[in-house]
DNA sequence: CCGAGTCGGTTCGGTGAATGAACCGATGCT
DNA sequence: AGCATCGGTTCATTCACCGAACCGACTCGG
């Protein structure tokens, strides 16, 4: 959501937790975490937000405990942000939009499949694995594009990066 | 979320879910629809939400077929708004944010707990139910309030009428 | 028949967040 | 020295949110 962000005394849990992710661009910004995605470079070129926005965000993640900022080099000074194990928990909230956006804006066609990594076997829209039965973890997760990928046709290196099968939360670009 | 509710050539699905309900209040209408509010003037009083804006977020769901309005009565005119098939299969969505809240913002403490209809079990994080193993449909959950229900001090009738134990998507009030 | 109350909105002025473009400091590369 | 990259900050403009007031259709009580 955006503006004004608490919800007062509003309804516990759900309002809590929109106050974090429910701004505008924040839920986006952790996906793209889960993707691999972890420098600020990468986040506004795949993105398309302003930079002030994705400075601000950015920095109320950190601050929430959903992202972690470390300097992974110094000389010149390099940032990047890896989600946190609070923040790997929002996975589910993720899962769940998109496959609603999946099934009922897309009708069915998804721009991305996941497969439990080892098994084999793809995630149902639970979690679940359709071959083992059992709830995949997202380091566990192994995503690929699906038969909607190519709707968008964005050439930036994130997005090409992207196309290639990977395990969530791991590094897209060295 | 709010302003320019478009995310471009966003990553499909996701961004597609957010532009409906990433607009600020939509979800908070959306879990009253769950909890059985129907009435604009219950929602108006429940969420604390400027008229302006919940009209304009009615609208925005009824035309996405999220929401159904309808005139229950004529003479005079009164209108509800009841959620759709597409409006139910944003169930999942709600309780996995409810659930990250519960978790990560009021450390376990949860304002409502919810049981499966008939068969009695809590149903579990992952809309399982812990009795039966069935996977618990929204109109056969039964909502209570939990332990923490009382940190809100909210006496409106619909915020009373929620206190009592009911089923999901029944009508709160006459 | 008059006045007050309810419901479901719309209108309007003020505020403040989002936007996009420009700028900046530290560093590396040639 | 000159240019590029990274990770930001600053700034003017735009636009959604906010809250209060207003409104039309109707009912109810006296």
């Amino acid at each position: 959501m955006a503006l004004g962000k608490d919800y007062g005394q509003q309804d516990c849990a759900l309002a809590r937790t929109l106050e974090l992710v429910g701004e505008r661009w924040t839920l986006l910004i952790v996906r793209d975490a889960f993707y691999g995605v972890r420098r600020y470079s990468d986040f506004l070129a795949h993105l398309d937000i302003p930079r002030a926005v994705l400075s601000s965000r950015l920095q109320t993640l950190v601050e929430a405990g959903v992202l972690d900022k470390r300097r992974y080099q110094e000389s010149p000074p390099r940032e990047e942000y890896v989600l946190t194990e609070r923040g790997v928990d929002l996975w589910p909230i993720i899962r769940s939009m998109a496959r609603w956006g999946e099934k009922h804006v897309q009708n069915g066609v998804a721009c991305r499949i996941f497969r439990h990594h080892g098994c084999g076997g793809t995630v149902d829209p639970t979690g679940i694995c359709a071959l083992c039965a059992a709830l995949v973890a997202p380091d566990a997760t192994e995503v690929a594009p699906g038969p909607g990928a190519n709707l968008l046709r964005r050439e930036d290196a994130v997005t090409l990066a992207m196309r290639r099968p990977h395990r969530l939360l791991e590094p897209l670009l060295p």
